[in-house]
DNA sequence: CGTGTTTGACCGGCGC
DNA sequence: GCGCCGGTCAAACACG
């Protein structure tokens, strides 16, 4: 399965939040929604806390499954160490208490899944309850070059100005499966354009593909600038989305993810960002705000079948 | 031909 | 009721 060549990517954090009283939308998990044990003493709670990162994470890995290839259970087993940057772990557990703090009505955890001490990648995650619609939702802050860690296929569908963010935001669908309802939405962090926020809603109702779709589409290279057609005209431009890949690592060592998040909604952009940046040639509406912002500058095919190549059995479980 | 992106139009929720 | 806004649809097109 996927979940040993994720556990050797990097390090990963979760936010869990959850409404109480809300447990409709976690109908069918196995948790039936959060336990009290899960939200940590604001003050107190140690951000490494093994008791924490063993409480729950069972449910985690069950409300996570959907959305990630790997289950939670051999990670816990794994290490658990103590940061390796002490900056990021203040801002980490500054935000994991700004987390808690917002959760009156609502239970947030944060939890940290060392998986290699090489590796400084890290992502963050917010397993939550939109408030809106009930549904789940789960937040990622990842880096550019972590937007591919990502084993469903997607196929985007939409993209949409965000009031107040300089950054597009970008849908997509799952396109393994027809009935499948999982979404998932692109930001780029205005705050800190080189990470991204991605948004998962909904779940899967299938397992992961065997493999993914055909490619078909994905990999076009941009032939020119985007016409300002006043109206649809042929010959767009097209940018390869890397939506659909398997996790993909960087050679670049990112830093852990310090977000400084609102406290007030979790599910509003404070972050926004755009997946495409991961193309060669992005649209100037996703580049507007940002004018040096590292792209992906390689080529995706190449890239995709490297990947396939380190996490092949990803695709053959 | 299948699968992908692009993008304007459309729709529904929400606040005034 | 109206306008704003976010999310989705679907036609057009690209690529392998």
């Amino acid at each position: 399965m996927g979940e040993v060549a994720y556990m050797d990517e990097g390090d990963l954090e979760l936010i869990v939040r959850g409404y109480s009283g809300s447990g409709d939308a976690f109908s069918g998990e196995s948790s039936g929604g959060f336990s009290p044990s899960f939200c940590l003493p604001t003050e107190t709670a140690s951000f490494y806390e093994p008791e924490m990162e063993t409480t729950g994470l069972d449910e985690l890995g069950e409300l996570y499954k959907p959305f990630y290839p790997f289950s939670t259970q051999p990670i816990l087993t794994s290490s658990v160490s103590a940061p390796e940057d002490s900056n990021n772990f203040r801002d980490e557990k500054k935000q994991r208490t700004h987390a808690c703090l917002l959760s009156n009505e609502s239970r947030v955890d944060h939890i940290r899944i060392p998986e290699s001490k090489s590796k400084k990648r890290s992502v963050f995650l917010k397993l939550s309850l939109s408030k809106k619609n009930q549904q789940k939702r789960v937040v990622e802050q990842v880096k550019e070059e972590n937007l591919l860690s990502d084993a469903w296929a997607w196929r985007k569908y939409g993209q949409k100005p965000i009031k107040g963010s300089p950054y597009p935001r970008s849908y997509y669908r799952c396109s393994s499966s027809k009935g499948c309802l999982a979404r998932k939405q692109v930001e780029r962090n205005p705050q800190n354009p080189e990470k991204f926020t991605i948004t998962y809603t909904n779940e899967h109702n299938h397992e992961l593909p065997t493999r993914r779709n055909s490619l078909a589409g994905s990999t076009r290279a941009k032939s020119s600038q985007p016409k300002p057609s006043l109206t649809k005209k042929p010959g767009k431009q097209v940018v390869s989305s890397p939506t659909s890949n398997p996790m993909i690592t960087s050679a670049d060592e990112s830093s852990a993810v310090v977000q400084e998040m609102g406290v007030a909604e979790m599910s509003s952009y404070q972050i926004t960002g755009e997946i495409e940046s991961m193309s060669n040639n992005l649209p100037a509406d996703l580049m507007s705000g940002t004018s040096t912002f590292p792209s992906f500058t390689g080529d995706f095919d190449e890239l995709l079948n490297s990947q396939e190549f380190l996490n092949g059995y990803l695709w053959n479980y």
